[in-house]
DNA sequence: AATTGAATTTGATCGACGTCAAATTCGACT
DNA sequence: AGTCGAATTTGACGTCGATCAAATTCAATT
């Protein structure tokens, strides 16, 4: 069941005006990105496109999760991406080609708002501030991605996971909490790990003072995570 | 030794041209870009940026190889990227930040073009045509990286090894040679392995019709190679 | 052709992680 | 609180690739 053109709840509205792609948007700009946007909610591990169909939209990410992924010959799936709200995707295909390269799923009931490609390609060539948007967007999510190789080549299942940890913990080193958004079998997709290692790399981290109940992590000590 | 400002041999100037950067400029933008533009050859393993440094410039390589790569706490290094002529690198640092996020070095002797990032991100904002380039440079960018994800998630090092060898082998199924443009080790690490594994990964192809001696590759079945 | 340092290959070993199966826990709903 | 299917954890095991060391090959230079 999809709701096409759905009113935007102001949740969604915040979430969508924090984009690196429209946060930067003068009022004409934004009001011709809105008017070729169209928001969509879509139930848990509903396809939004596949690999190899030709593309004609991008997307972003207001609500819930969107995974990326390729499959191998045997059908195995592994993660390329896991889109959180706020996070813009396959808009590499702006300049990059016309066919999609992985699948996009759903993780969980989410709301994305969909763009035309061809519309924000037009746009872009004549609005200096959208050709800035698309470049902000492509830049940070260029270094996330590369980020993620380096992640994956050089470190181990616990300091992945201890990575993530950090990455949502305050800044300060004393003890801390956090929740995770989602469920940990997503989490393990993200940063390439099978749902067994990641259960079992939160094991080795016990001895690190991490505590896992259910979607809680307890960290006793921020700076003796930095260091695993 | 660094030789600054050298005059462009025509090769180095036809791969400078054919880069997604310059290709699509015309007259007035191309004529801005290449002044602010400087070129260095560079010797074998000279380091051009290291990570965290304040990031000024972006570079392009016109000759030789450039290896990106970090480091982990025990000083291990992992490549994130191989740069070959005609790639540009660290231009996500136009709008992503403000400094270097790896390091960068010559894997052999190499030369390089030096683009000032204060200089073309004023550009991008005043000419159309630019921020075209940086676009469609920066969407190629992350298309390649994220398939460098999704390969090492997804296949093992022989996948890759074949992998790699059928991005440069002519398209129909018959036999084929191709010769490497670089050392083994430098292959190696660009599908993240060890020299070690690499090689190792050659002699599991042999079943598979695949011949190396030094850096040319023999391959008796292109279509068999596929299916590896 | 001989020399020599670097690159590559090979062998042996080890640790990390994937896979499969079974046990347990979680969480939504009655 | 009880039920039931899904998610997660745990155990057992196998495979892949990293690492270290030693042998061999390569290639540039004499």
């Amino acid at each position: 069941m999809m709701n096409s053109n759905l009113k935007l709840s102001s949740r969604d509205r915040a979430v969508l005006m924090k984009t690196p792609f429209l946060s930067g948007l003068s009022g004409n700009s934004l009001v011709r990105m809105l008017a070729t946007m169209s928001v969509t909610s879509l139930p848990t591990r509903k396809s939004i496109f596949r690999e190899g169909e030709d593309a004609d939209a991008f997307y972003c990410v207001l609500n819930g999760y969107v995974r990326l992924y390729r499959l191998n010959r045997e059908g195995r799936e592994a993660d390329i991406r896991i889109c959180a709200p706020g996070d813009t995707f396959a808009e590499c295909l702006l300049y990059g080609g016309n066919k999609y390269r992985y699948h996009a799923q759903t993780a969980e009931t989410a709301t994305v708002a969909r763009f035309e490609l061809q519309a924000v390609r037009e746009m872009a060539e004549q609005e200096k501030d959208i050709a800035k948007a698309v470049m902000t967007s492509l830049s940070r999510h260029l270094l996330t991605t590369m980020e993620c190789v380096a992640n994956d080549r050089l470190h181990t299942a616990p300091q992945r996971v201890a990575n993530y940890i950090l990455t949502r913990c305050p800044v300060d080193g004393g003890p801390a909490a956090i929740r995770l958004p989602f469920q940990k079998s997503l989490l393990a997709g993200m940063l390439g790990l099978a749902p067994e290692a990641l259960s079992r790399a939160f094991s080795t981290l016990r001895k690190t003072g991490v505590t896992v109940r259910g979607r809680v992590i307890q960290v006793g000590d921020v700076q003796a995570l930095r260091e695993v």
